[in-house]
DNA sequence: CTGTTAGCGCTTTCAT
DNA sequence: ATGAAAGCGCTAACAG
């Protein structure tokens, strides 16, 4: 590879006129830049950017780390993440946990010896260690999606209680009296947080408690499907199915299509986040949608006012609102 | 941050001793192990990677650019690359196009700055400059799903052109004489593989030429949208759809949708790439699909091949056969 | 306007 | 078994 000696010495001049032409920066005579540029051309020079870096401390890089990059939620998300990040000359690196918080430690390991500027990190689960981790070394963090304990830090997020609210409102209001929620693991926020909404709609309505059915899993389709059965085995059958997130959804789905249920009129389901404009040949399925492109440029845009070193001391919170869309999986259940 | 010289004072050692506890190269004494283990632990110090690796010469980093993170298609291969990435100690920097040649020399440039080892690239275009401009700084590189002009390089894709011919000889077998395809760009190769496999089949049953309608767009739904308004505005509405890849399919399948016809009594729709497991409740498109996850763990096994020098000079060319799923969405033709 | 010097944090090489 | 010196490629700071 040619360095910037080379560009040098071909060009007649000094490594630094060389470095103020590439940098634009300071005063170079238009006779020097003209044969630098010539000889940055002849011999196709880049400049090394890990030497760059290094000089500078800094990567002009940050990283987006999410649990699921197959889950359109969070590739709406990265999107936003990216849009920002090119318009401040970031670069971003995509890391994917797979809701493994192993696999979350090795990475902030790995992002830490690689110096990024900054990290944007939907946590695999609810502690706070990564968060710490980072921020015991001086390196900006944003949460996204989701809330960790025991640690002050900036966040974004949907409105997870709200959301899921109105959207069991909307059952209860259809008449429901028996609905289950299938969610995912019982530490992370998203899931606990959709729970105490539901169970805020299902009181106004069975302030005993008893129309509930609340089980815990994972976010993936494997366990939607195993929840969903075990919802459907119970002594009282629901008459409504509320999925946290879209794969459990597509889960529960292939359980019901395995038992013949027809939705809505054996039994209704609504799902948290909807599928991008283009997923869905026919929207059906009634939804709380976030805001996911939106979560993501506000989460880069507290990063990079950090550091700008424009923000205040103190941690931030953005909660945005989730809407309720209603569409044709949930309907009123059966007379019987 | 903490530096090896911090961790060499307070372990009252030389820095040399400290690099080789970390690396565990060389000798060191079992005394000034622990104390340099302990240094390590007090304050929490964590290597500079950009130092090392301009000392080293490597970055023990690889990309992957495609063209669209959002298809399950290139998710799947960017999981493949990442399962073989990890096994060889390497870090994967992901790329996304957008389909667009000019964001594709960009993150080129970027890449090439930044020193990663190697290079996995889906091409946006059918054009060889992104490739050459990596091999003439020497950095080794495998081509994806494509096929790009012009230049000699290590290449892993997919089996377009019989695909697609064992598709639509899906359908001529079902007796369809009439059907379109909706292809991508024309530049691209899985385009026009696509277009030669079924061109091959189709002049079986029509040497004439005159049972075809071939449309060239965009790989994402609004132009699979269009194309299919397009294709069935046509004298001779086809009695069959060929989409070359999903959303493509997803868009034509909205344009079905709105012009209310059934799949596959009114018309039949065939695609190119399955979708994972657990993205549709009921498997219902007939597809040929590719090996995804294989793609990519062969590219990578090319790619760390090279990086180890083990590879052969010239370039290798791996060709995976694709897979005709027969499903729901096609059907003989209505016999009026 | 241009060049020299020093150093970012680490490891290779050569002494001891 | 350990350390001192040099240098990876670049740029800040100063000197001319």
């Amino acid at each position: 590879m040619t360095t910037l000696n080379d560009v040098a010495k071909l060009a007649g001049v000094s490594t630094m006129t060389v470095s103020r032409v590439i940098n634009s920066s300071g005063y170079a005579s238009p006779e020097a830049r003209a044969k630098v540029e010539r000889a940055i051309d002849e011999l196709g020079y880049m400049p090394n950017g890990l030497a760059r870096q290094l000089r500078a401390k800094r990567t002009k890089t940050i990283a987006l780390v999410v649990t699921d990059i197959r889950n359109p939620f969070f590739t709406t998300i990265a999107g936003g993440v990216e849009d920002m990040a090119r318009t401040h000359g970031y670069a971003v690196m995509f890391c994917n946990t797979y809701e493994s918080e192993e696999e979350e430690a090795a990475y902030i390991r790995v992002l830490i010896e690689r110096r990024v500027d900054g990290v944007l990190l939907v946590p695999a689960g609810g502690a706070g260690n990564s968060v710490l981790m980072l921020q015991t070394r001086g390196m900006p963090t944003v949460v996204l999606d989701r809330h960790v304990r025991d640690v002050e830090t900036d966040e974004v997020r949907g409105d997870s209680r709200a959301g899921a609210y109105s959207v069991v409102r909307h059952l209860t209001g259809l008449g429901h009296r028996n609905i289950a929620i299938l969610t995912g693991p019982e530490g992370v926020s998203t899931s606990t947080d959709r729970v105490a909404g539901y169970r805020e709609a299902l009181s106004e309505v069975c302030p005993g408690g008893e129309c509930g059915q609340v089980l815990f899993g994972e976010f993936n389709e494997a366990s939607g499907y195993s929840m969903a059965r075990r919802a459907l085995e119970a002594d009282r059958r629901p008459t409504a199915i509320f999925a946290a997130n879209n794969f459990i959804a597509y889960g529960a789905m292939r359980a019901l299509h395995e038992l013949e249920l027809r939705i809505p009129e054996d039994i209704s389901v609504a799902v948290f986040d909807d599928l991008p404009p283009g997923w869905v040949v026919d929207p059906f399925f009634t939804v709380v949608a976030q805001p996911a492109y939106q979560i993501g440029t506000e989460a880069a845009n507290l990063l990079f006012e950090r550091l700008a070193g424009e923000a205040p001391e103190g941690p931030r919170s953005i909660i945005l609102p989730s809407e309720l869309i209603v569409r044709r999986s949930t309907a009123a259940p059966r007379p019987d």
